[in-house]
DNA sequence: GCCGTTTTCGGCCCGACTGTTTTCAGTCG
């Protein structure tokens, strides 16, 4: 079994054992070990093979036993047992808003429900309201939860709701009794997809602001209203809430619900370890003869200098071990927008692109690059158009043509998406390749091979001399297409070995690789190219969302390719 | 079930909100 299919069973014994009214620290303890797997930096096959699954924080002795069998023989007794002990149906019941497992458990037990299906009649028929503990209010609310979980369960790309977060914190911003206002959460932390949206405000007049918010003309539903918090539904299903506080927690708020979940309990336990509990509200001595100044902070900076730290990005908080890097000063400077001095990987409509290569050019020099790549689809790309030999060398006469002319300050290479064939060769000849300034090699078909034939395939065309940089490595379409199966340890490895980059496809529904493999990679000297991967001279400003994820995956600016100034770039380029 | 320059037991983050109660449990972030 591998490590994804592993993570889920510990998650799902985690929920069981809940579900069966276990010690809470016991079904904790499974969802540690498996966060713990899935922040892994290290191979998990390695930590097997060497037994030494329990150097993992968080894996103990019984843990280890449990994920080692699972890899070995793809079964568990203890899951399978503990599986069939509570019916299928009673999980799903946990998606429903405001339901946990105690009360799906009452439900269980005392009318024999086991799917939503049968909790949702049970609601109908008004058999929820008679429960102890329960009334007419929950029974509504779950009833509402039920026909409603669709929009709950949806999430976001990132550059889907960014517009909506500019055009809320305008509002709040704009209102006299708000002092501060900003959007927290995984949006802050710029993660790929967002669930739901975190708004937070410093104000000492918070109804005037929660009516505002409440009464924005994009709300469908208010699903809460108070002084201090409140939660709207917009049509389409996208969940908003709002707190308000006095501006002196103002920070402590915002960095609580910045999150993430991991982070703030690393925070809290570093808190802890030097006599200070931390939550939203502030900073309090956990011992009563040893009590706090008074700690009132007006940043974050001042915020994470209490506890000795190093100001801390929102986009590096996710629990990795950003804490630790924090006390010793070891942080990254990371990379900026600014950074980027050109992009690679881009259309034009010789190809499936909007815009023709002047065009895109002359975008690019508005936004001010030293430097812009072509790289349009290769031949065995049909359905996007791909370029014949003929076609290619034409475009490459046309853009050496611009760059001689002298008409734009932007210096443009000439580069190919060259398709990566079912066997891992490149789509023209070695011959044609060799005109070219780079190469991106990209995989656009065969998507279903096997995990050992996609990465031999992959590896395969790393090896190629031609190749400049891989093209998004997974495929991934986020919210819409999964990865196809492939080792991305060993890709890495091999982009290394080759001198090879890879791209981290800024596209936002690509974002691909992954942040969360490239601070490993980048520290064993990967480079890194972000590439908006622009079909329009609009999306040519999509290599902004690329460096987010590349700081969200602890990246600075010497690990990016495409920060370099335009004289390195081409010496690179020449080999 | 995990963890430990307070290490083999006794902790494990913590507080607001909701709906139900009449002092609180469950859920959430």
């Amino acid at each position: 079994m591998d490590k994804a299919s592993i993570i889920g069973c510990l998650e799902e014994i985690a929920v069981l054992l809940e579900l069966k009214g276990e010690n809470p620290f016991k079904f904790r303890a499974y969802e540690n070990g498996a966060r713990a797997l899935e922040t892994l930096e290290e191979n998990f096959e390695t930590l097997i093979d060497e037994k030494r699954l329990t150097d993992v924080s968080g894996i103990g002795a019984a843990l280890a036993e449990k994920i080692e069998t699972l890899y070995k023989t793809g079964k568990l007794d203890y899951y399978d047992k503990l599986k069939a002990s509570v019916p299928a149906g009673v999980l799903e019941m946990l998606e429903v808003p405001g339901l946990g497992a105690k009360k799906v458990r009452v439900f269980y037990e005392k009318l024999k429900i086991t799917s939503l299906e049968e909790l949702k009649e049970a609601c109908e028929a008004g058999k929820i309201a008679e429960l102890p503990g329960f009334g007419a209010k929950s029974q509504d609310n779950i009833l509402s939860g039920i026909n409603h979980l669709e929009a709950y369960r949806k999430r976001y790309m990132w550059a889907t709701v960014e517009p909506q977060v500019e055009a809320v914190l305008t509002g709040l911003r704009a209102l006299p009794e708000v002092e501060l206002a900003e959007c927290a959460g995984s949006f802050r932390r710029k993660l790929e997809t967002v669930g739901d949206l975190d708004f937070l405000v410093a104000s000492e007049a918070p109804e005037p602001v929660m009516d505002w918010f409440t009464r924005m003309p994009e709300v469908e539903k208010v699903t809460g209203h108070g002084t201090t918090k409140s939660s709207v539904r917009l049509e389409g299903g996208l969940q908003m809430d709002l707190r308000v506080v006095p501006k002196a927690q103002f920070f402590f708020a915002l960095h609580h619900f910045t999150g993430s979940k991991e982070h703030n309990v690393k925070m809290r336990q570093r808190a802890l370890s030097q006599g200070f509990s931390l939550s939203e509200w502030g900073v309090k001595a956990v011992h009563e003869d040893h009590p706090a100044p008074i700690q009132e902070v007006d940043s974050e900076e001042e915020l994470f200098q209490l506890f000795g730290l190093h100001y801390i990005p929102p986009e590096l908080r996710e629990g990795v071990g950003e804490v630790d890097y924090a006390s010793h000063d070891a942080l990254p400077k990371l990379v900026k927008p600014e950074d980027i001095r050109g992009v690679f990987h881009n259309h034009t409509t010789a190809s499936d692109g909007k815009n023709t290569l002047e065009a895109m050019v002359a975008e690019a020099e508005r936004l001010g690059f030293e430097y812009l790549g072509i790289a349009d689809h290769s031949k065995s790309s049909f359905q996007a158009n791909g370029l014949s030999e003929e076609k290619l060398l034409e475009q490459l006469k046309a853009i050496r043509k611009l760059n001689a002319s002298k008409q734009y300050k932007t210096h443009v290479f000439a580069g190919v998406e060259c398709d990566i064939l079912k066997d891992g060769s490149l789509d023209y000849e070695d011959a044609v390749l060799e005109e070219l300034d780079y190469v991106v090699a990209s995989v656009h078909n065969a998507l279903t091979l096997d995990e050992a034939a996609m990465t031999r395939r992959i590896i395969r065309a790393l090896e190629h001399p031609c190749t400049t940089m891989l093209g998004h490595l997974s495929g991934r379409l986020l919210l819409k297409r999964e990865a196809y199966t492939v080792n991305i340890p060993k890709v890495i490895d091999a982009a290394i070995a080759n001198k090879k980059i890879i791209e981290l496809n800024a596209s936002p529904k690509r974002l691909d690789m992954d942040w969360r493999y490239w601070h490993k990679a980048a520290d064993r000297g990967l480079l890194c190219s972000i590439n908006p991967d622009a079909h329009s001279i609009e999306q040519l400003k999509n290599y902004r969302y690329g460096v987010y994820c590349a700081r969200k995956g602890w990246l600075q600016k010497c690990s990016v390719f495409n920060a370099r100034p335009l004289k390195e770039v081409s010496a690179f380029l020449r080999g």
